[in-house]
DNA sequence: TTTCATGTTTGTCGAACATCGAACATGGGT
DNA sequence: ACCCATGTTCGATGTTCGACAAACATGAAA
């Protein structure tokens, strides 16, 4: 597997951003990411295909959210920090806005 | 002229919310709102036939981000101010990063 | 009532999207 | 070399989106 490519980080649009995370499989495997640790792709339990998740990685990951780093067989997946410099406090506002309420 | 329906506030989602501002049109219209003044749909200046503006204005109203006022025979539309209760802080993050650069 | 202004609704189009399974590519073990 | 695990890419399918024009609805003005 070649490392994937990711964007200059000034080149990523906000309404790029947006429309990557308006989608509740995307959403849900950035706030699994939250807390600034890697994961391998199949760790996530989403329903959906391996082949979708692949997609919804890559849709991620050129939207500038996160970062794919190939490894042996396994492909680790990080929140990329740079997104803080160029949309400073968005993706921290939509993440404790889509955490669970938490309540009980 | 009907006047339109708002979902409740609840009900809205954050993906809805998100998807209705990943568009540039709606974008740029939403900031234009966000003196907190009301506009007719008339009033703003974007590149877009009237039907699809309207269009965007349903997206918008049905995302919870407007609220639509028909008088007359206009249609004056206003940021919700709900939206602030239901997702603090998203908006006002979201037109600060979508501000122009304001440099110069 | 006829006309005009302002929006909304409807129908249509092509593009983009989400999803899947199958096929493929790669690397690690045995 | 062979097999398995892990992802990616491809092709197909159905859905949604953004755009427009045309038709409609409504209210105000003449």
């Amino acid at each position: 597997m070649r490392q994937p490519d990711h964007p200059a980080i000034d080149t990523v649009q906000l309404t790029e951003v947006l429309a990557a995370l308006a989608d509740p499989v995307r959403l849900a495997l950035v706030a699994t990411l939250a807390d600034g640790g890697a994961r391998s792709c199949g760790e996530f339990d989403l329903p959906v295909a391996k082949s979708t998740l692949s997609h919804h990685m890559k849709v991620l990951r050129e939207a500038g959210i996160l970062t794919s780093r190939v490894e042996g067989t396994r492909c680790f997946v990080t929140l990329r920090s740079e997104l803080e410099d160029r949309f400073p406090g968005l993706l921290d506002r939509v993440l404790a806005l889509a955490a669970p309420p938490a309540e009980g």
